[in-house]
DNA sequence: CCCTGACCTTGACCTAGGTCAATATCGCCA
DNA sequence: TGGCGATATTGACCTAGGTCAAGGTCAGGG
């Protein structure tokens, strides 16, 4: 009798988180991937490289935050999207497609999984097929609802929408202590925006008594209602308690 | 015999168009496929509501331009993708995601597949498969790719980068002439700014003779080049075309 | 425990592009 | 073909947030 996972699977969320994708293999299957596949750990800051990328197309995150980023050579960066535990990447439709680098802004565990093996645990397994459908089509939505943000919102918005991302995506239950994964200089990145702007609204939204930032990475969320109503754009939150701004303009038209 | 395919199919480019989803299919996958799905025709500006999206999550767009827009209840308005033919939509993992309505740009034919027959097909036709995940990672990579210019490009950079992505995303051979399916509007909204500004970069660019406006919905590339480093952000093509502005300006401080 | 460098915050100022208003042009239907 | 409503363009002006510069804060190493 075999049913014992290899022992570093038995360590890795992948494994045993049971919505993850290797919680839904048979020992067997596990068996497999895990022998053709490498648990690799990095830095924060550190980057995975094009060429072993490409021979490693698919990742499995075990922990950590990893980060797809690109820069434009004058210096502009930016974190298009980045990626929790449990998530999959299957980098191999990049192709052409000029997407960034892989980045770690945390240090990171993850699975480098086989394609070969990966494939056929697909088209056999579908259990796992629909965890690996539905993290990618997670990538997806959670992409397109961050071009919407970044489209029209302001920045006041913007951090309000990522707070909820953040507290959408953790696992713990405690919905009123929201952690934020990541550095505001990363933050400013993903949401399109300067650091400092990023401080000035986070300052903004703890005068406001909707926020309390306890420290870095966590804060607590107090008026969770405005914060939502922030979130998805509503002004009038933001005018009704902003100081009713008292200048008059004066319009001077010649006659 | 039995090999001919539902005359409303041949008609179809999922089927005649050789990459695209039906065209995998075996004659008996898609007659049951047919048999419970609709071919439907939508105007350009109709929606796809919401409870009718429920029962029919999967679909395939044949022909015209639909999009993926939302709308904050101020009036903002954010176009977060756009879909074109040979697409393939699973709106079941939008969930409780507010992600926006599914709108006709142009008008449009679409397919709304049986989602059970789709998962099973996917279940035991590989080829089939691979369509469907490129089709969805093709999705998630655009949105990332999109995520990443509204970030942090300029209106400029934003508009050239736009071009290239419809030019890539056009299945003619004439890469001089690009055809820009949607309304400058439209087109305003995916790029998260206004017409008046796409319209200023467009007569920017016509200008600087890196592109010529046909009319409305085809532009012709002058300087390949050109177009292609300012898409990818680099201000030195800018600056260097530019005239340096003449202007003085006379700051009056009071002594 | 202190030192150092990286990160974050704050304030002052400035500019890209949003806003408003006035045409011009397009595309659809009679 | 002509007329009309929607769409696009242009110019003038203004503001959200970017930029720059100056501290402040924190975490890790000796």
């Amino acid at each position: 009798m075999k049913s014992k996972a290899p022992e570093q699977c038995q360590l890795c969320s992948l494994y045993y988180e049971a919505e993850n994708f290797c919680a839904k293999l048979s020992g067997r299957e596990l068996d497999e991937l895990h022998a053709r596949s490498r648990l690799v750990s990095i830095k924060r800051g550190q980057m995975l490289n094009d060429d072993v990328l490409e021979r490693w197309p698919i990742l499995a995150i075990d922990s950590g935050v990893l980060c797809l980023r690109n820069l434009l050579h004058d210096g502009r960066r930016t974190i298009a999207a980045f990626f929790l535990r449990g998530d999959i990447l299957d980098m191999r439709a990049a192709e052409n497609r000029r997407l960034g680098d892989l980045m770690a802004l945390s240090p990171v565990s993850l699975c480098r999984l086989s394609p070969e093996v990966f494939d056929r645990i697909l088209s056999v397994n579908p259990r796992a097929r629909t965890v690996a459908w539905k993290s990618l089509s997670g990538q997806a939505y959670r992409a397109l609802s961050h071009a919407s943000d970044l489209a029209k919102k302001q920045a006041l918005e913007k951090l309000a929408s990522f707070v909820f991302e953040c507290r959408r995506r953790q696992k713990g239950l405690n919905r009123e202590h929201v952690e934020i994964p990541i550095r505001r200089r990363d933050l400013a990145e993903y949401l399109g925006m300067q650091p400092e702007t990023v401080s000035r609204c986070f300052r903004d939204l703890e005068e406001r008594a909707i926020i309390k930032v306890s420290d870095l990475s966590v804060i607590r969320i107090l008026d969770l209602p405005a914060l939502r109503r922030i979130a998805n754009g509503d002004r009038e939150i933001q005018n009704l308690i902003q100081v009713p701004d008292p200048v008059f303009k004066i319009v001077t038209k010649e006659a």
